[in-house]
DNA sequence: TTGTAAGCGTTATCAA
DNA sequence: TTGATAACGCTTACAA
């Protein structure tokens, strides 16, 4: 076992050319002449060399990586969404750099400045809710940022994502349509996209003339947080003949509570969730849920960033992509 | 905006001291003279300037930061794991970088290069198969590294894991215990653990002299997997009064089909899940499951590395968590 | 209490 | 095609 990593100084060593040589070759084997590459090539193979890119990065303050920093790591919403923007770093032979904060803006904070004291060259964030030193920090950087998720009224730089509001207005229309007359909004840890769609949903209830309910807690999403709002719901508001879950963790809670409770879906009550995940598809009926392209928001917020880094200017800074309804039955 | 982030050098050059100065103050602000200490503060704060570790961990070859491996970013059993290695970091003042491979070894050898090449003082990893190249850059970068969730027989350093194919083997003895005859596994995507639990449900199965069945796909699993599954099993082995889930999706996804096709649980067919996931908990009946205790897991890696990277010597270096069952109904 | 000098390992630049 | 030199920004060790 080696006291210390090889450097490039111990390969040209071996070989007997200087480090330059070597680093040349690493980067470029045709700058170096064929015998020199092939005598370098044997000595790295048998030392084991692994590259070391914090100097390049001390010295350019560029490190070809770009930042991550989600909410949680256990969402499929955000997996997709990363999946997305590696897709599109892959092609330009960048590295990412992921972190979580567990939906706390203080946690951000340090995330971002861990991602900054390692010189990310940008960064994709998905909550829109910043400190003010995140702020100050984001604008010292001066490097590309881009907010995903949904699309914040002034963003910090650059944004990709969806207008939730605009989605939980459109979601209560058309269970009034059906002919649904009381829907009650189910809202779990309040992020802001929750908010958003919370006033999507007012918005239509109050255009319609009705009184908008929501019933809410500050716990993690989850399954047994569905059915625990919906048993509250039907016990203080018993007119409740829809609900607009905020995701479909909850969405599936209530449809468990309602097989429990011989409560037909969706006669006895429509339900309609958020992101159209694999489980709805699985439900007996299959959920009805707004579907998210969170990979596409990944691809195109990663290729902002990219557009950037080339010197070159995008169009459009703030994207917003549209949103849909799966072919559900719970509605 | 500023065309580069401003440089202890920029600090000092206003304050009207050396950048060594204020070095000593940003790590030990009593090192410096009152005075001097608050007039930098006051730059510090209107400049907004943002530490740089990169320089620190070129010349220290340390970064007080550990990697962390994960094969898949929306998967709760991961997501714990990190929780618990954070719980231990951040007590000691280590920060975190996380990555995942989708499962492939040799994303896991791309991700692991980035992560020594950002010089992590240690790493945590979730899968026991690496590359060659893998083995030798982990080698090389000599520091220490845990392996998670299984406990390899030939561990690359240590090891903190459960036994998965004596869970396995102990959950099967339970199935025959309640007097089902023909229990099936059920696999999705190999990966080594679900090859661990195969090769206990087989154990037990044949010491009852009976013949292992086993229903596998290489697809991720999901909840419409597990229908798809037990289908399968349903019509090849007709007599299969239960099965043994490789992890909770694939469960609940057995217990829906099984509400849609009226077969009662654990009547007709009983159902053992993985990991106990909080779904598992809301669905009627609730879900029988193995406990994994990944949290712990997580803390008890990390607290490995931090005791090595004090110097001192752990007393095991491969350790074996215990495991359990969930008081669930569907056994 | 503060300052000076050297060094970490790589790459850009210029020279041979 | 290869080499010599300087630079990146910080911290350690030593000096004042």
């Amino acid at each position: 076992m080696p006291a210390r990593r090889p450097t490039l100084q111990d390969i040209a060593d071996i070989v007997g050319v200087t480090k330059m040589t070597v680093s040349r070759y690493l980067r470029a084997p045709d700058s170096v002449a064929t015998a020199t590459g092939e005598k370098i090539a044997a000595v790295l193979e048998t030392s084991g060399y692994i590259r070391n890119r914090v100097p390049a990065i001390l010295s350019k303050s560029s490190s070809k990586t770009l930042g991550i920093i989600i909410p949680s790591l256990s969402n499929q919403v955000f997996a997709d969404l990363v999946q997305g923007v590696e897709t599109t770093t892959a092609q330009h032979g960048y590295d990412t750099l992921i972190a979580h904060t567990g939906y706390s803006a203080e946690v951000e904070q340090d995330k971002i400045d861990m991602m900054l004291s390692y010189q990310v060259d940008g960064l994709i964030l998905t909550e829109s809710g910043h400190t003010a030193r995140t702020l100050q920090m984001l604008k010292q950087a001066a490097i590309p940022v881009v907010e995903t998720m949904e699309v914040p009224s002034s963003p910090v730089d650059m944004a990709v994502g969806l207008d939730h509001e605009q989605a939980g207005y459109d979601v209560v229309n058309r269970i009034l349509a059906s002919g649904k007359q009381h829907p009650v909004y189910l809202a779990a840890r309040m992020d802001t996209r929750t908010m958003l769609r919370q006033r999507g949903y007012e918005k239509a209830m109050v255009e319609a003339g009705k009184t908008p309910v929501t019933v809410s807690t500050s716990e993690h999403s989850s399954f047994t947080l569905g059915s625990e709002l919906l048993a509250r719901a039907l016990a203080n508001y018993p007119k409740t003949d829809a609900v607009f879950c905020t995701n479909d963790d909850v969405a599936i809670g209530v449809m468990l509570y309602c097989q429990q409770n011989k409560l037909r879906i969706p006669d006895d009550l429509a339900v309609v969730g958020y992101n159209a995940l694999n489980i709805g598809a699985a439900m007996t009926p299959p959920l009805t849920s707004v579907i998210t392209p969170r990979d596409k928001m990944g691809e195109q917020a990663a290729s902002l960033i990219m557009t950037v880094l080339q010197g070159e200017t995008p169009k459009e800074t703030v994207i917003t992509l549209p949103h849909s309804l799966t072919p559900g039955r719970t509605l």
